[in-house]
DNA sequence: CGTCTATTTGAATGTACTCAAAAGCGGTGG
DNA sequence: CCACCGCTTTTGAGTACATTCAAATAGACG
């Protein structure tokens, strides 16, 4: 069944009934997302917010260099939005694209607030996701102005190794804030010590 | 009233009956921390979250070298724990102290999960609470990878000018990431250009 | 007033970036 | 199935951003 993987995820903070998990699984929408396609582009408004069930979305956005930033990485078993423009409903500051060839289930933004105020547990289901989000970026903000490149890329690589090993390097790097240059320079003298 | 702050603070998001807001005031403890002393040590276990009345608070870890890297700051009208500590029940990675004599109110675990539970539209509030607080996050994170410490110093100012006037500098360099000397410097290049 | 901490300034060093060029790898079409 | 094209990764030289250490000055607090 589709929905075996997004529900499984909701059951790790609440429980639903028969009739709440048939309400829920009637909002979904399930989209392909081509290698490369975009979820979301610069200055659109964010109307879903998306499940990945296959393949591997990141959120970014480019400076007036062409350089690309990573704010965040999602393969299956993640959520992913724009936060601030899902649920404020004004224009977006980042790009979500696939960089494989994606399966999601999105609900959108007017069904979301239904299911919000019709199930409440989904307020806290939802608090909790927001909570653990939180925790993950704080743990990184203090990785960003606290640790060196390498030591962030050593930690990236033993927190998400499924992630490093799918991910071309340049993506990783742009998540780091490091150049693909320099990266890979970080690896090669990793390899030494071994 | 003492309480104005915190429940006008509520009010941007819930409404709630007389018999919710004493229900809410009757588990708030005020506190008072002052200068220099612990709210919270790294180790101990978080069992308050903590909104600011008067002065300030500050959330920071410290590396094997002595060096502190602020992850939060809080003034009045701001909320603050050790999310991860607080909502797992687990050992802090960061300490809270006080920069100023500093008055809290403060809300004990047991306290807010009973809240949560008596009064749904609190899991609402907390989850836009955080929802705000993972904006904020992703906008330092992209700031961090992306901005010169000049920039980021500037961004600083222009968002929090409150805190930018009452900090030392020695804080808001260990909430940019950097060393007090290159905020020295990064100062006076910036004097220059008026 | 005196002590302690915060800030400034300078020189030497280290981390990370830019630019350029070559080598490796993967997907696509013929 | 191979050849090609485009993209990724590697390597090197020169440069820029940021740190360390040291010392002098300014400021805050009891």
């Amino acid at each position: 069944m589709a929905y075996d993987l997004i529900l499984q995820n909701i059951s790790r903070h609440i429980s639903l009934t028969q009739e709440e998990t048939s309400l829920f699984t009637s909002m979904l929408q399930p989209k392909k997302i081509r290698k490369r396609q975009y979820y979301l582009q610069e200055g659109d408004i964010c109307k879903n917010v998306a499940f990945v069930t296959k393949g591997c979305l990141r959120s970014y956005n480019v400076d007036q260099n062409g350089h690309e930033y990573i704010i965040q990485f999602a393969i299956e078993d993640w959520w992913m939005s724009d936060m601030e423009s899902f649920s404020k409903q004004k224009p977006a500051v980042v790009n979500i694209d696939a960089l494989e060839h994606t399966d999601v289930l999105m609900i959108a933004k007017p069904d979301l607030d239904r299911l919000l105020i019709e199930v409440p547990k989904f307020e806290r289901f939802f608090r909790i996701l927001a909570e653990n989000a939180i925790i993950a970026h704080q743990t990184r903000i203090r990785e960003s102005i606290a640790l060196y490149a390498s030591e962030r890329y050593s930690n990236f690589v033993a927190r998400y190794p499924k992630m490093a090993q799918r991910l071309p390097q340049t993506q990783i790097a742009a998540y780091l804030g490091i150049t693909p240059e320099f990266l890979s320079k970080i690896r090669s003298e990793l390899a030494k010590k071994h």
